[in-house]
DNA sequence: TGTACATCAGTGAACGCGCGTTCACTGATGTAC
DNA sequence: TGTACATCAGTGAACGCGCGTTCACTGATGTAC
């Protein structure tokens, strides 16, 4: 077993853990720069002071939770594209993967595009960065075929930029049809399984294939005109 | 002359007006859900309790200034497709418009971009709403052309939905490239003139343009293959 | 034009409240011998 | 294994502060005659 952390660093990770997880539960309907430090230990149930021997303020909390939001996508790319069996089923595979993703966590999504252009720069800065890094992945992996193909690496990157955003385009609206408590009934089935309007999602899903066929089009006459 | 309004009626517009700028300045650096009433009375020199005889709430005046931000774009489609000389012009003239409604307005798109899916219900569902109605106008723009190629009318709302995403992501980046009144020294030009680091924004127009040509390409063969 | 009354945008004081931050503390866990 | 001391996650009380909202008010503007 060797080196099982100490029960004191375990109990100190729970509480740290307790204080993300509350904080990015209350995030849902509101948004970081409005968010309490006292809110957030109440719901815990610490006190007050005891935030701060894990974060220095509620911003820093936000980054810690964009590094876990967005953290996890490292090297999502390399295994969608290993499906790749053509274009279209290579979309199919993409717009899946970010439904199941919404479906998943939809609170760290939901944090993630309400942040994006928050109030709170160092937040901002950090989902910038991340969002970026993914942007590099996508290219990576489009650039062998693409450059054989006499694109230049400024256009691959320009291509992979339009990839991600229309992504997290995608993520968002998938959000708004899969909303997660409506006003009026409490959620029915396990907590943040909740499936809103079956319909909506589906032509939600159904306009992020087509605009990524459309995209794809345009990419494969991108040399040729 | 007629109906000049009265003096009464014009000077409680005028704190009206005083509210809403103050409003949006204030909105630059922090979001709406974090923004306090007395803030906004502070600046303009009014007492707190003025505030009411024109906002219920800080959600009041937000959506007033979701009206103020989109409601001017109303018409601005057909203007732009009627400068129509090819896809290139086009491109080129919407790209344009973009740049300079965020050198006009930034403050208006920054609040727009952060609200969006900000912290603020009524002020989100009026932003949503907004822009629904933009990309009513962008399809109904298109619409003659494309059915007559054969396009349903699902895709061509599909593509509009596609063309306004677009548009709203490159203000945001627009703005990251010419952002308003950056830490470290005041702007130097005249007030909301900043033009931030040139290069980035050249380079940001640069990848929407291709961004678009990309879309315009697939558009062309969405029928064809 | 002049007078008497109505309207209502903005005032200023007061309220109760929850906030972020500080501080000396407690007591379980960790460490050295 | 047992003992003596060090560490440090979490406590609880206290603080000063700015918040949103209420209320009776004032005095300029508007209206009726």
């Amino acid at each position: 077993m060797s080196h099982t952390l100490g029960v004191r660093q375990a109990q100190k990770q729970k509480t740290r853990r307790a204080l993300l997880d509350a904080g990015l539960r209350l995030l849902e309907d509101q948004s970081l720069s409005s968010l309490g430090l006292r809110e957030v230990t109440r719901v815990v149930g610490v006190a007050p002071a005891a935030f701060y021997r894990h974060f220095r303020d509620m911003s820093d909390l936000g980054v810690a939770l964009v590094e876990e939001s967005l953290g996890s996508l490292h090297g999502v790319v390399r295994v969608i594209l290993a499906e790749r069996d053509g274009d279209e089923q290579l979309i199919d595979a993409t717009v899946e993967a970010v439904a199941e993703l919404v479906r998943g966590y939809p609170a760290h999504i939901r944090f993630i595009a309400r942040e994006r252009h928050g109030g709170v720069r160092p937040v901002r800065e950090a989902i910038a960065a991340e969002l970026s890094r993914f942007a590099d992945e996508v290219a990576e992996a489009f650039a062998p075929q693409l450059t054989a193909e006499g694109w230049s690496l400024e256009d691959v990157r320009m291509l992979a930029e339009l990839y991600v955003d229309h992504m997290v385009m995608t993520a968002t609206a998938f959000l708004e049809a899969q909303p997660g408590d409506q006003p009026g009934e409490p959620s029915e089935a396990q907590p943040g399984e909740g499936a809103g309007d079956p319909e909506a999602v589906r032509r939600v899903a159904a306009t992020a294939r087509r605009q990524l066929l459309l995209i794809s089009l345009g990419r494969r006459h991108w040399r040729t005109g």
